[in-house]
RNA sequence: CGGGGUGUAGCGUAGCCCGGUUAUCGCGCCACGUUUGGGACGUGGAGGCCGCAGGUUCGAAUCCUGCCACCCCGACCA
């Protein structure tokens, strides 16, 4: 393994690939597009699954479990939604292998085995829940339905990267079925607004809330919310929707209620997801040619020891330390990791830590001792400090919120320095090559010229802003009337 | 799925054009010793059906065909 990683001005996306792989987040697998995420990888995941899922539940909605398959009747049943992922859907056809007669040793489908109905792994459940949700709901009085489902999801991607886009992929899907209309806009909004805050506040990832334009909407949706980030080589991307469904799913499936005026009514309907992809951009928002930086709310351990010694002796009353300072920190609420492996250098683990993005490193050793000091280094500013024994555990506990603070600062400055105001084409177009980032531009409204902007610069309407400023402007490309800007930018 | 590229030990590579002893080098790995405040050093050692399957040839890492995987650029996409 080479010491070093790429830079990121060298090779962006190189220095990604390789910063996944070294900080042992993830590696591709043997399954064509499919990733195994490792388990310091899978350990950031599970911290982002535990604070979604209380937030998930202190907003009322409970978790469930639907099927992986979707019999393909089922599926084909809402029509844009199906027409929309069709060309991306694994479909298993067969229940059955045998001994190849042809083939000795090997295997092959059984032709006889042939299913009945096809089904379709799931791209996104909204087919088997509305399905299932007809059996549920007679009366408003079983309103609203507010469930959760943590689950694998498959749409066939020709394209991948680890996190950003794999065949198979992580997520939790929220599924809600309401009783009116305005109930489930607020639920669809309430919805996006909780991934803000996650997105905000754990990791340290400043977002623009918004919803879609109606090209880039999710397929089924009445109105797509989403956030929008902004990666540091200036593309932006899409860290979750949240999708306002109207009564689609409803007529699709016949779900119908009555309500209480006795009149049959077609149940209302959001769904909202967040993936394994806010890993990519956890990673793509903080981290620097030494690797990964972690926001400390997410970060596996937050503090790591590392212990210096030139003999036994000196390894026990360091050891002994370092336990003392483990347990201060533990009651304190701070998790931390004492790297007493004697197998490598400080060295050596130093770079280790900082390749994986642990928040603070504290170091002991002999010279410590004597001044009952340690030294104390920041992976995100990279700068060391000594601090006296007595003081580390508040020291240390304010430093962890001050990171946490400053790394969303300093992301945050990075995205508002990368907003663009734009009123002209030439500009747009410089802008998007020298300077990168979002564009807010007049846009007529129609797709038509959102699609020629896409050909000409690759750049799309990543989101029309939430409680957007409504003025009088000329459309950037078509000059037409326009009454409000937009975000543009290259995504991922 | 279209265009381009790559595949040699765990990782990174030389050799391939122009076929010919025992496949090169570095890192990593193992053992022992010395080391330990920013990726240690010495000595010794292990590790390869050269991506897979066919073909050409006396002989294939090298030439030919097919397949697979990965990377880059498009189209698609969270």
């Amino acid at each position: 393994m080479s010491k070093n990683l790429t830079s990121r001005a060298e090779d962006y996306s190189k220095w990604y690939n390789e910063l996944v792989v070294k900080a042992d987040l993830a590696e591709s697998s043997a399954v064509r597009g499919c990733m195994v995420i490792k388990p310091y990888g899978y350990a950031i995941w599970e911290k982002m699954q535990a604070e979604l899922d209380r937030m998930f539940k202190e907003t009322g909605h409970q978790n469930a479990y639907f099927p992986l398959f979707v019999p393909k009747s089922l599926f084909e049943a809402e029509e844009k939604n199906a027409e929309g992922f069709a060309k991306e859907c694994a479909v298993v056809t067969h229940y059955r292998l045998q001994n190849d007669p042809d083939n000795e040793g090997k295997l092959r489908v059984d032709p006889e085995a042939k299913l009945e109905e096809e089904l379709v792994v799931r791209p996104t459940s909204e087919a088997i829940i509305w399905s299932t949700y007809k059996g549920w709901i007679q009366s408003y009085r079983d309103l609203p339905i507010l469930i959760n489902q943590w689950a694998n999801v498959v749409r066939w991607e020709m394209r991948t990267r680890l996190f950003l886009r794999t065949a198979e992929f992580l997520w939790q899907e929220g599924h809600t079925a309401h009783a009116t209309k305005d109930e489930a806009i607020i639920e669809a909004e309430l919805m996006n607004n909780v991934y803000a805050e996650f997105a905000e506040n754990f990791m340290a990832m400043p977002v623009i809330k918004g919803v879609k334009t109606e090209s880039e909407r999710f397929a089924g949706a009445v109105e797509t919310y989403c956030i929008e980030a902004l990666m540091q080589d200036g593309k932006a991307l899409q860290a979750g929707t949240s999708h306002f469904l109207g009564q689609n799913f409803a007529k699709a499936f016949d779900v119908k209620f009555t309500n209480n005026e006795g009149k049959l009514d077609h149940v209302w309907a959001t769904s909202w997801g967040v993936s394994t992809r806010l890993m990519g951009a956890l990673i793509m928002t903080h981290s620097d040619d030494k690797g990964l930086v972690l926001p400390p709310n997410l970060a596996p351990f937050q503090v790591v020891i590392v212990p210096i010694y030139r003999n036994d002796e000196q390894f026990e009353a360091v050891s002994e330390k370092a336990e003392s300072i483990l347990k201060e920190l533990k009651v304190l609420g701070v998790s931390c990791k004492f790297d007493k492996r004697t197998t490598h250098r400080p060295g050596a683990k130093f770079a280790q830590h900082e390749l994986q993005g642990v928040p603070l490193r504290i170091a002991i050793g002999p010279k410590d001792l004597e001044n009952n000091t340690v030294e104390l280094a920041r992976r995100d500013t990279l700068t060391k400090s000594i601090v006296e024994i007595k003081d580390i555990s508040v020291t240390i506990k304010n430093l962890l919120i001050q990171i946490q603070e400053e790394l969303f600062t300093k992301a945050l400055d990075f995205r508002n320095e990368h907003v663009t105001e734009v009123d002209n084409f030439d500009d747009f177009k410089k802008v998007l090559k020298t300077k990168t980032g979002f564009i807010s531009a007049f846009w007529d409204g129609s797709s038509e010229t959102e699609q020629k902007i896409k050909e000409l610069t690759k750049a799309t309407i990543r989101c029309i802003p939430m409680n957007n400023k409504m003025e009088e402007g000329k459309c950037v490309y078509s000059g037409q009337k326009a009454t409000q800007r937009v975000l543009f930018a290259k995504a991922y």
